[in-house]
DNA sequence: CGTCCTTCTTACTTATCTTC
DNA sequence: GAAGATAAGTAAGAAGGACG
């Protein structure tokens, strides 16, 4: 087909047509005659070289060809109102739309449900999304504008990318209840792991990407020390899992740990080095700032995690 | 180069025909 | 009889040529 030819105004008839499936009332509403849709629907019978609707008594049934252009027409005409609408109000209860929002399964725990919950309530035609990824993949996602937001440490940003400080975090120790290492040394949940144990016992780390350096690892090497670090893995619930077999301690966030530590029979200890507070916080391109879906989301979030 | 006029195209309307 | 298709007429805008 030849889309010069593809006049805007044939795929709002069309998108009248799928929902009434009657020519005479798709023109009602969209403010035209029946012979203006009856000829419309000539045009675009021309353009796709499909009949699109066909006659069944009195009503318009789509052919295949329509059904599948129908849900592409109608994100097509959204995408085209969101263009062309006032960016800088947003009425949830009206808006249909996808944010997308990166980070670890960290963030996912503690912000999904409860933001899911909310915006729910206030945004029945939103759909969330949250995408699995490190802070190293941010800058680039953020700028092509395929993520909304994205969650995070404190990382080096761009000058056009924005941060909002959330909450503080600090990593812990997870072992097993009753680890019989940590047992025989006296070291009760609570406590720190004294530097020697902690770095002779096998760990487990989180890492998205295969790197073995964390901020724990540079302080040990500050000091002139190593861990064992015998498994990496990509989520904090798979790492949690691992410690729950019991022949492997992993370091994760207080507030992850939280949630999980009673359901999964974890024990939680202070690290010897780099147990320093994190500033948490999210991450947007500056040329959403005054966006007010943006905004808005960027409320939500802030609700629910802000400390 | 800018303005005016004519012609052509397109999409609309009402009226009417055709189909189910 | 209801609803889609077609015919005829109309208005608006684009394109192109003539002219100062």
């Amino acid at each position: 087909m030849n889309i010069a030819s593809l006049d805007l105004n044939l795929l709002r008839v069309f998108d009248a047509l799928m929902v009434e499936r009657s020519v005479t009332r798709a023109g009602e509403r969209i403010g035209l005659s029946q012979p203006a849709v009856s000829a419309a629907l000539n045009r675009l019978r021309h353009l796709v070289g499909d009949q699109l609707f066909v006659r069944e008594g009195n009503a318009m049934v789509p052919t295949p060809r329509a059904l599948a252009l129908g849900i592409a027409v109608r994100e097509a005409l959204d995408r085209i109102d969101q263009v062309f609408s006032d960016h800088s109000t947003f009425d949830p209860s009206i808006a249909r739309r996808t944010f997308r929002l990166l980070g670890s399964d960290y963030f996912s725990t503690m912000l999904m449900p409860d933001l899911s919950r909310r915006v729910l309530a206030e945004a029945p035609n939103v759909l969330l999304q949250f995408l699995d990824g490190g802070p190293r993949a941010m800058p680039h996602v953020l700028s092509e504008g395929t993520i909304d937001l994205t969650l995070a440490p404190p990382v080096d940003i761009p000058e056009w990318a924005a941060f909002q400080f959330l909450f503080k975090s600090r990593l812990v120790v997870a072992a097993k209840k009753g680890q019989p290492d940590l047992a025989k040394a006296g070291i009760k949940a609570g406590e720190a792991v004294p530097l020697d144990l902690f770095c002779s016992l096998p760990q487990v780390i989180c890492s998205t990407d295969g790197g073995l350096s964390t901020a724990i690892d540079s302080a040990l090497h500050a000091r002139g020390r190593k861990r064992r670090i015998v498994l990496t893995m990509p989520h904090f619930h798979a790492l949690a899992l691992a410690v729950a077999g019991g022949h492997v301690m992993g370091s994760m966030p207080s507030q992850f740990a939280a949630i999980t530590a009673e359901s999964l029979g974890l024990d939680l200890f202070e690290l010897p080095v780099g147990g320093d507070e994190l500033d948490m916080g999210m991450y947007w391109h500056r040329r959403y700032d005054g966006d007010g879906a943006h905004r808005w989301l960027r409320e939500k979030v802030r609700t629910v995690l802000e400390a």
